[in-house]
DNA sequence: CAGCATCCCTGAAGATACTG
DNA sequence: CAGTATCTTCAGGGATGCTG
């Protein structure tokens, strides 16, 4: 844990910083995934990554990973009630980056599997 | 501009992201403040590390750096109306580190200089 | 399919010293 | 006071190949 200064931005940051983090968990907002439609969704991503990070979010208690004993072996990845709690953070990131993008960029906004429905998502469990 | 898979969520990263940005603007949401200043409430990080990040920030447009013609010689730095609009993100990370550090890390709240009034801080301009 | 193991490399961040 | 200038370290991340 790093808190070099004590802060709870810090505390946030150290749940869900990084490069990739914010991007699956962005992508699970969405509901359960399993680690091929991850690794398709997020372009760019290394299964390496992608699995090192999903088990960082594993112990931090953001995301369940559920293992089916099935052949081909299948695994999902859901938030779980403290990852859902995550939403607005992820909800206010995006919303500020597509004004950015807009009104400062002048690019078109971002593609379909982003801007997909996530308001409408998953309602909030623990609005803590 | 990183935009790996190009979500919105990456273009905000690509301008707040990092170890210090968002600590950096977080003490700034407190109003303007000196290099000196921001150099001692945030511990740890190196007159380096702020010069990069404040420049970096000025060059994206979230902050604006104030140099006072006197000796010893003045510079402020302060939140643009861009930057202000970045608040709620950064509120809503605080916030959920405050949750997060209280119910699942049973560690005391954060220092005083974090939990400062932001709240009720400098009002948003331009809510974007 | 999901994911480890290995090797490698870059660039973010730190330490320290100096200056207009 | 508010930075620059160097030098160094190291962890984040990439490429590739193998396996239960």
């Amino acid at each position: 844990m790093n808190r070099k200064s004590g802060c709870a931005v810090e505390v946030t940051l150290s749940v869900m910083g990084g490069t990739w983090k914010p991007i699956i968990l962005f992508h699970l907002l969405h509901g359960k995934k399993r680690f091929s439609e991850l690794d398709r969704q997020i372009g760019g991503i290394t299964q390496r990554m992608l699995t090192l990070q999903l088990r960082e979010l594993e112990e931090a208690g953001i995301v369940e990973r559920t293992v089916h004993a099935e052949v081909p072996p299948r695994v999902d990845y859901a938030l779980t009630a403290l990852g859902q709690t995550l939403q607005p953070v992820l909800l206010a990131m995006r919303h500020w980056g597509e004004t950015y993008a807009r009104e400062h960029l002048q690019e078109d906004a971002a593609p379909a599997h982003c801007t997909m429905d996530t308001e409408a998502a998953v309602p909030l469990q623990r609005a803590a």
